[in-house]
DNA sequence: TCGTTTTTGATTATTTTTGATCAATATAGA
DNA sequence: TCTATATTGATCAAAAATAATCAAAAACGA
């Protein structure tokens, strides 16, 4: 069986249970377990599934889940100074726009006590930041409630509207060839955030850097800084384009 | 049964239920109850649910907004005849305003099988309709707490990005002078609705009629419609004005 | 047929996930 | 308020999964 005609399969089969497992596919198809990861890889890569640890899930029609990637481990420690780092870059009065992924919403336990303005579609930042010195604005638009965020060509609209002193953003990847998302909406809020700033932050783990998604959506000197735990070393091609490199090492 | 289809599947039952426990999670994926409470916190630490001792229940609006308090049984039985009465107005494929009022809120549990659009500046709206059939957008601005709505002028220029079929609001009391509100915030809301919509409804009980409050923010006929279980008599000043009269006596 | 490219699989070190244990904490009931 | 019971999560070890590396096999095209 060549690789292509695999691939369909794998992809029928998802279509039709929602799930592939990587052990059963192996069996099933008479060939080794690295093999389907290979398969799986790539097709992830293309946008076609998600990847999860032991196989791959559907991708639900209006979103895409974040793709599991065995180097992506970060413990929270790492992550917490990733966004200890992060508040610290925040004086009060600060305007700052905050998009709907995890590690920006881990930046609310540091950010309670300072009086600024946040600015973001994140539904669970909202709710977390609520009852704090914090003063919220929350960005309209279509509500997804897989994500509980806030996307679509009236959220970023109305992105346009404001302006923020800071940006601090999420990407699933990235690499020379720039910042990769999986989801065409969360890039295009990204984006758009970027933009209505003055200088941006991107929150950046170790296991985000060199990884390229099926969809590259600015090149790297969007932002203007990265807050990482990463070597600076893996960051260099950063720094040629102008991009400071915050470690939290 | 990999981890993240898991825990996608813990989210779906909660968005279903409302809370998820434990032990019966473990049971049903046939797994061990510290990995149920481990993907539990995952998802708390992104925000997407709460924990509780002994399961984990869905966020909601952390208290309801102050207004919403019920005052009498008979209050209750009233409203919710209004709002049954309103959303019979609502047609497949109509896309619908709702302001961040109490009486608006009793709407959702008459509207979730509809395919329709809701456009809205309340929080609570937007958490009880986002697992039914209802496609939701909210109106972006200034975050209040208290009343978990937005406002500001953000807000009413976000309105004007919308145009709806018909807007659903209330207020605080109407006379033959107007219609009044106790807060500028909600009264400049209610306004912007109204003149984005093609027919609007108005939603008032018997109580706040012949109430005049400290603001008056437009006249009878900013609304083509009245639904209320106010005698009809009461009312006559409206139909003057050619304002509709439904009544759910 | 032959040289080049692509695919495959074994190996191995690394990473992730899982479950048992047990002390600490929370809850329920008298 | 106190006591008994239930639940929790840190710790540790085992199991499962992963992917980089390398070499071999297969496929492809001139």
């Amino acid at each position: 069986m060549n690789s292509q005609l695999r691939k369909q399969k794998i992809l029928a089969q998802l279509a039709a249970a929602g799930e592939v497992d990587t052990k059963m596919l192996a069996q099933e198809f008479n060939t080794s377990e690295i093999t389907i990861r290979r398969d799986l890889h790539q097709l992830a890569d293309d946008g076609m599934l998600c990847r999860t640890h032991g196989g791959a899930i559907k991708i639900t029609p209006l979103e895409m889940p974040h793709n599991f990637s065995n180097k992506a481990a970060v413990n929270q420690v790492a992550k917490d100074n990733i966004c200890r780092k992060a508040a610290a870059q925040i004086k009060e009065g600060d305007i700052i726009f905050m998009d709907c992924g995890s590690t920006v919403f881990r930046m609310c336990q540091f950010i309670k006590n300072k009086r600024i303005k946040v600015i973001t579609n994140s539904i669970p930042v909202l709710y977390e930041l609520q009852n704090s010195q914090v003063s919220l604005n929350i960005i309209g638009g279509e509500f997804d409630s897989e994500r509980q965020a806030i996307h679509g060509k009236m959220a970023e609209e109305h992105i346009r509207s404001y302006h923020a002193t800071k940006a601090f953003i999420g990407v699933d990847g990235i690499s020379s060839h720039g910042l990769f998302a999986h989801s065409e909406k969360e890039a295009a809020i990204a984006l758009a955030l970027a933009t209505q700033s003055d200088y941006t932050y991107l929150l950046c783990d170790a296991g985000k850097i060199g990884k390229a998604s099926y969809m590259k959506f600015a090149d790297v000197d969007l932002v203007n800084a990265i807050i990482t735990n990463a070597d600076k070393e893996e960051l260099k091609f950063c720094k040629k384009k102008g991009v400071k490199i915050i470690s939290t090492e």
